[in-house]
DNA sequence: CTTGACCCTCCACCCTTTGGAAGGTCTATA
DNA sequence: TATAGACCTTCCAAAGGGTGGAGGGTCAAG
C-alpha cells in the first residue's frame, strides 16, 4: 500500500504520515524498486490508532508510548492507564485554568460601557500590575 | 531607561521585550550612544499591559490591536469591549472541548482494569475509527 | 587591570503541521 | 509517441511565542 492510500484509510494526511516517520513515531516504511513508501495492511490501524491518541491530546512523545505499549502484547494495562491517568490531570488543569479566565473576562465585560466614549474600564484593569 | 530595568519593572523577560519590538509588536525603542535601547518611563505601563494581555491568552496580534486602543485617546470601548467579547467566546469553545475530552478520556478510564494483564480497553478504544 | 553585570546581534531550538518548489514515476488517452 | 494528470520523492520555510546560547561590546567598582 502507497502512502495516499494508507493516508485515505487512516485519516492521517500524508504530510504527517512522513512527518512520523521523520520523528521515530513510525518505523521507516519498506521502499518500493521506484521508491515509494509501501506499508503492510497494519499500518493503517496503527495510522488510526495514532490519530485517535492525538485527538485525545497526548503529544507525540506521548504518542509514541501509546504506540509501543499497543504493539507490546505483553503490556501492562495499568501501564496505559497511568498514561491516560496523567493526560486526564492536565486536561483538568487547563479546564481550571481557562475557567477562572473566563471569570476575569466575564468580570472585564460587565464592567465597560461599551459605547463610542474612550473611558474604558477593561483598559484601565489591563494596565494594573498584578506582578510582584 | 535601558532593557533590564524596564524587564524588571514590567515583569516582561528581556527577551521578550526584544521579540516583541522585532515583530513590531512595540515600537523600536530610542539607542543611547553605545547601542543600547533607551526606554521612557511610559515604556513600562506598555509592557504591563501586554502582559496583562498575554496572561488572558490574547495571541501577539491581538495585544498589537490592544495596545494600539491602549495608545488612543480616542479610542471607542465598543471596540475593546468587542476584542474581548471575541477572546471570551474562544475561551468558552475551549472548556467545552476540554470537557468533552475529559468525559471521553474519564469513560476510557473507567473501562480499564489498569493491571498486570495486556488486556487493555483503553488500547481497545483508541484502535477504533472515528473517521468518515 | 580585572571581574562581573549589563547590553548587543545572530542563530538554533521547542512542537506539530502545512505549504510549496523542483523533480521522478506511472497510467491512460489522444 | 507524446502528453496530461495523479501520484510519489526530498528539502526548505512558515506558523506562535518565545527561550537558550555563542561571541562580543560597555561600564563601574575594586
Amino acid at each position: 500500500m502507497k502512502i495516499g492510500e494508507l493516508a485515505n484509510l487512516s485519516g492521517v494526511p500524508v504530510k504527517s504520515v512522513r512527518y512520523y516517520e521523520e520523528e521515530g513515531i513510525l518505523p521507516a516504511a519498506r521502499r518500493l524498486a521506484n521508491g515509494y513508501r509501501d506499508y503492510p495492511k497494519t499500518a493503517v490501524a496503527e495510522l488510526i490508532f495514532l490519530r485517535q491518541s492525538r485527538q485525545f491530546g497526548f503529544t507525540l512523545k506521548e504518542c509514541r508510548q501509546l504506540l509501543q505499549l499497543w504493539r507490546d502484547p505483553n503490556r501492562r494495562s495499568a501501564e496505559v492507564h497511568q498514561l491516560v491517568v496523567q493526560r486526564q490531570h492536565q486536561v483538568e488543569q487547563q479546564i481550571t485554568d481557562l475557567t477562572a479566565m473566563h471569570g476575569l473576562l466575564s468580570n472585564l465585560l460587565s464592567h465597560c460601557a461599551a459605547d463610542d466614549s474612550p473611558e474604558c474600564t477593561i483598559i484601565d484593569s489591563l494596565s494594573e500590575n498584578n506582578h510582584e
